[in-house]
DNA sequence: GCCTACCTACCGTCCGGTAGGTAGGCCATT
DNA sequence: AATGGCCTACCTACCGGACGGTAGGTAGGC
């Protein structure tokens, strides 16, 4: 039997990913709880505090399951197709939360908020390194490295607005179809030249 | 000189950008505006009529802009590519109002969110078209048509968040990144076979 | 006897929205 | 040219209600 601050955790989840942080009140949870307002308080000292701790252990699970499933791997592109699925199925298995750390950062307080995006560039970090060995190994295309990572985290987190965990798609469907596409747009080949159309070749800048 | 209501709509926008839908107050724009809180109820009916119109203009204008530039254009990678720089070039252009039309959705009333998301589907169809008729011609790879659009359109969303318009990459070089990203990801060619690298074909684990 | 996990009752603040008033420009009639 | 009336674009003052949060109390288990 899970715990009250467990529930309240669960609920909060439910109804920030539903209706918003701001648009979410302390009674609404406390209500769906089955508790009063007040005794939220005794679990969690703030609204906001409850959101950052979403967001907070989202983050630190979201990158420690990366970093498992990367674990002894060095091919590179073995690296990025592992890290593509890691992050979609996190993303898929964890929607609502995922989509509230990704959403909701303007309900922190400014020290909080710090710590939310310190933990979120050490988990693109990871995703810039492998990219940045795959460019210099002569693997991947080059290209601005930030920008490819922001591109591809973007793209999969894509995945957790429109997935419906009961819909026609399986998770590991749609894992599998966007490393494709990603390993795809990364790696070199012949194919850039006769797809940018009019100039030949699409410069790094 | 702008009149009242233009200098609403653009104060309000830069509000909900920054700090979302709920959490601003009418007060707030009146402020900014310069005037009082109930001068505003002179040019909207409602805090909720603001953001349905940002929307509807932003909708509007992303459609006809998307249209206008595919307009006699027939080879398909050619309007995939002029698609997404359409897109990228009016979300990067657009960002606040784009944003806004991306992420408040929740703020609507029920019949204004409707209306939202047919305009958004009439978006989406477009780009789920070429992607069709790119499938059928061989040129593209074959693929789940809707996720994939999904894919191409969150993935471009993405440049709007991160942007900053002073930033040290220009608006067409970004456009261009992605473009190439995009076509590399659709076409057809054997590098997907070699893409998988140890077993040959990515088990679905 | 004390701690945990709740409760009831209440606080001040701010919210979206409304009622009703008014200054000043425009326009038709005299 | 002067008058009267109406419309535009704001204003001040206020409403009920919901919000996040607090004070203080209490039942029951260790």
């Amino acid at each position: 039997m899970p715990s009250m601050k467990d529930t309240i955790t669960t609920v909060a989840v439910d109804l920030f990913h539903r209706k918003g942080y701001f648009a979410t009140s302390i009674s609404e949870i406390a209500r769906q709880c089955g508790i009063q307002k007040a005794s939220i308080y005794y679990h969690y000292p703030s609204k906001e505090n409850i959101l950052f701790h979403i967001q907070q252990v989202t983050m630190e699970e979201l990158t420690a399951y990366l970093r498992a499933n990367l674990d002894g791997r060095t091919d590179i592109e073995e690296c990025m197709g592992v890290a593509v699925r890691s992050h979609v199925r996190f993303h898929l298995d964890r929607q609502k939360e995922t989509f509230i750390a990704n959403s909701e950062l303007r309900g922190l307080t400014p020290e909080h908020y710090l710590e939310i995006v310190r933990q979120r560039d050490e988990y693109e970090q990871i995703f810039q390194r492998i990219i940045r060995e795959g460019i210099a190994a002569g693997v991947f295309t080059a290209a601005d490295v930030k920008i490819l990572s922001y591109a591809i985290l973007t793209l999969c987190n894509g995945g957790a607005i429109w997935f419906k965990p009961r819909g026609r798609m399986p998770v590991d469907a749609i894992a599998e179809i966007y490393e494709n596409f990603v390993l795809r747009g990364l790696k070199v080949g012949d194919l850039a030249a006769a797809a940018a159309g009019p100039d030949p070749q699409a410069a790094p800048l």
